[in-house]
DNA sequence: TGGTCAAGTGCAAACGTTTGCACAGTTGTT
DNA sequence: AACAACTGTGCAAACGTTTGCACTTGACCA
């Protein structure tokens, strides 16, 4: 029962150094009542014997582990992929770690829901398009703060979310504005509550201009779904085309544009498209995408915040914060 | 100094149960020596106060985290993000969890591979196009176990990776039988072991016909990249310009079959392409791209093998598994 | 000279779990 | 009746770090 490699610990530095085991703690955190000498004397020796502190046991008696468990999205939408590096980005600078819980599709098992009770994670950062209602119950029943990015809690937890109505309003405003005047849309059709305001606020709009959307399609949130309606979207003709589209992500866009494109639909100008997310690929030439661009980057910062608020002050009431994105017109909309 | 909502502890249940800690651990663990009735019994009164260990303690004591440290590569690469879904499903299955220690580019910084330690990973997996010389390190002065995949090891670690030589071979036989003749290589400038085997194992085989690669393009491992290769190469004409190219990596040939459609060059009529990877996005029906896949999934496997082995037995020598990629014969390269 | 205060460090228990060794009770054998 | 073996469970220290409380020493003041 010993550690791998015998390494450093505060007792080995503590024996050599001729003090308490506590002194050896305080001096290396920087506890001033400890003399500066001692201080100098301890770091420097720490430094000579390769001493790296256990996390481990540090977190069985301070009560925190420096980790935040991740649950994250399906690898078949690249935003989580942005969204996990940024994160991951800006969980080092803060001094944390992830801990993933779960990554993809599907439930969470409740083993898995366990893992952070197990591990002590400090907080909990969600970014999934499936409802992780095991793990929300988990986290409130112990105290555990949650944040989901991207996603409207439900249940226990605080959000950060791109302003969905916003964009959707943003994006038929353009479309209305370069004169388009027949819509479709490519959803999901399991719940989603950004696809959901994203769909609204649009159509509220065109509604607002005395239009209606003529087609709705399931683009199932990846890819395929999207070219499948893209490839529906081809067939029609005449006044049954619409003149825009509205995929409300990136990734179902994309796979409308290529549908279009295979099948030589002009964009814009036979049909404007447009789509939500603002993805990398997004920008490249062959998309050109028209979208919202989500603010990936503050998100995160406020979620982080929110976990910290949190971590630090147990019993701060949830909160919802909602950060307009940016629209960018690209060729993909005309104008 | 306590637990955030004094949970349930093997102590707690000792005193309700009327035994000593040491006979609940062992109950809860199944150790026959404990009397069935005993054990169902504290089996019971666990599920009924909602007992979870805490692995850190067990860690601390028995000391086997049941972490695993990550560090995966660019999200410019999608490769990766599979990579990550695949491994986090393998690792849930196994009863581990990922800490990830870096994602993204960059070197890892020193504090970071010190993650590995902190947090006493029973082993690490490295999936990064850059060379994380500092986490080798730190990995083998601490006995700890280190696999790469997709990479080939440097130093101190085991490697789990596709035939990248069997696979530019491969290729570059599809591409002669199906009568090209001039040859490009789109390839990345900064040194990858995986880039540099799949490009000398297509040459071979070119020079065994008689022939030589007549363009090579930095393509930067990037789609960017890719499709400023495919802009050059789309400036050629004639006898100049190749009728073969093989961009080492999927996401390099996506860039450079992207620009190529908009530069009007017919593929494969005009060009064949073929990429190297099995991204699921070379399917899509705007690509249809011909390439290797890598055998991901049992890649993963064999690399968690490689690391439980090492686990428990830690004298055993580094290993390197290579195993075959796919060819996958699509649209880009005709035949 | 004695009392008080400040500075600097130590003691020891705790965090939650594990495990080598020890002990008690029961049963079987001589 | 005594002893040995077996079964079932307990003791207590350990893993590495933290921290509330305590102690010692020196300086200062009345």
């Amino acid at each position: 029962m010993s550690s791998p490699s015998r390494r450093s610990t505060i007792v080995t530095l503590s024996k050599l150094a001729g003090v308490a085991p506590s002194t050896v703690t305080r001096a290396l955190r920087g506890d001033t009542r400890i003399s500066e000498k001692t201080r100098q004397r301890i770091a420097a020796l720490a430094q000579e014997q390769g001493y790296t502190p256990n996390v481990l046991a540090r977190t069985l008696s301070s009560g925190r582990s420096g980790l935040y468990g991740l649950i994250l999205g399906p690898s078949s939408n690249p935003f989580y992929s942005e969204l996990l590096h940024e994160a991951t980005r800006q969980v080092e600078s803060l001094g944390y770690r992830f801990l993933i819980i779960h990554a993809g599709s599907g439930p969470v098992e409740e083993r898995t829901a366990e893992a952070l009770l197990q591990y002590q994670v400090d907080g909990c950062l969600v970014s999934s398009a499936i409802q992780s209602s095991r793990v929300a119950e988990v986290c409130e029943k112990n105290a555990v703060p949650l944040v989901m990015v991207n996603r409207v809690a439900l249940q226990h937890g605080c959000a950060v979310t791109c302003d969905n109505r916003a964009g959707g309003r943003d994006l038929a405003r353009l479309l209305l504005e370069s004169g388009r005047r027949k819509f479709a849309v490519v959803t999901t059709s399991s719940y989603s509550s950004t696809a959901q305001e994203r769909e609204d606020a649009f159509v509220d709009e065109l509604a607002r201009a005395g239009l209606s959307l003529a087609h709705r399609y399931d683009g199932k949130s990846h890819y395929e779904g999207g070219y499948e309606a893209g490839l529906e979207l081809a067939k029609l003709s005449g006044a049954q085309r619409p003149d825009a589209v509205f995929a409300l992500s990136d990734i179902m866009a994309m796979g409308l544009l290529d549908a279009l494109r295979l099948k030589g639909v002009a964009v814009p100008s036979d049909m404007a498209v447009v789509g939500f997310d603002g993805l990398p690929a997004a920008a490249r030439p062959i998309y050109d995408l028209t979208t919202i661009e989500q603010p990936l980057t503050t998100m995160i910062e406020r979620a982080f915040a929110l976990l910290a608020n949190r971590v630090a002050t147990p019993s701060l009431p949830d909160e919802t914060i909602s950060l307009k994105g940016r629209l960018l017109i690209r060729g993909s909309s005309g104008g």
